[in-house]
DNA sequence: TAGATTATTAGATAACTCTCTAAATATCTA
DNA sequence: TAGATATTTAGAGAGTTATCTAATAATCTA
């Protein structure tokens, strides 16, 4: 979990997220969206994929990037159990 | 939002989180949970505020933090946007 | 197989972060 | 006001991260 939260700790991985929520890209693809290098895309590429929260796949000589959402509701599962077990306001304790 | 992603990035400041979502504390009980120093725990308190995750309102001695939800559900609302826009499946892409 | 294309790895460096000790600030109480 | 308690600020050191250029690896095509 540690691994996740420090993926989604810097704003170019995070707009890859948001990237590759529209539809699977190359790495150069998504490259292309950044004024910053492939090599230092590859590198963030390969944090977002250690923490599992892309998934890669070669095709040809392309390598393949997707969303894997279920690492995505793994973290809401954490926020949930914040937000769920404060709501109840102060004042009535009740589960 | 990056400040607030960046404070998340920590485990330490994560543990405050859940800790506040218990019950308000003050700085000095917050500490007692780990095996840091004051002055370390300050630093983590001082980033959560600095992102708004927790508020802090001096209590005589004390200084009372507390969580603060609203961004908490701010933070939920992007992981919803992913997630969201990709639940609905275009379509009958990979399998 | 040679050359082109796509992407990653290696190595360096500047900037940032976490943690500590020591010192300072704010508040309460006798 | 002096001393005790609670917390933060200042400054430093070790470790981590983001980015770059140069080199390497994998794949396709003629």
């Amino acid at each position: 979990m540690n691994d996740t939260f420090k993926a989604l700790a810097d704003p170019t991985r995070r707009q890859i997220i948001r990237l590759l929520k529209e539809r699977d890209m190359s790495a150069g693809e998504i490259a292309d969206h950044f004024s910053m290098t492939k090599p230092s895309i590859s590198h963030h590429l390969n944090i977002l994929k250690h923490a599992k929260l892309v998934l890669d796949e070669r095709k040809g000589q392309s390598i393949l990037y997707s969303l894997n959402t279920t690492v995505v509701q793994d973290v809401m599962g954490w926020f949930f159990e914040i937000i769920g077990g404060k709501t109840e306001e102060e004042g009535s304790k009740h589960e």
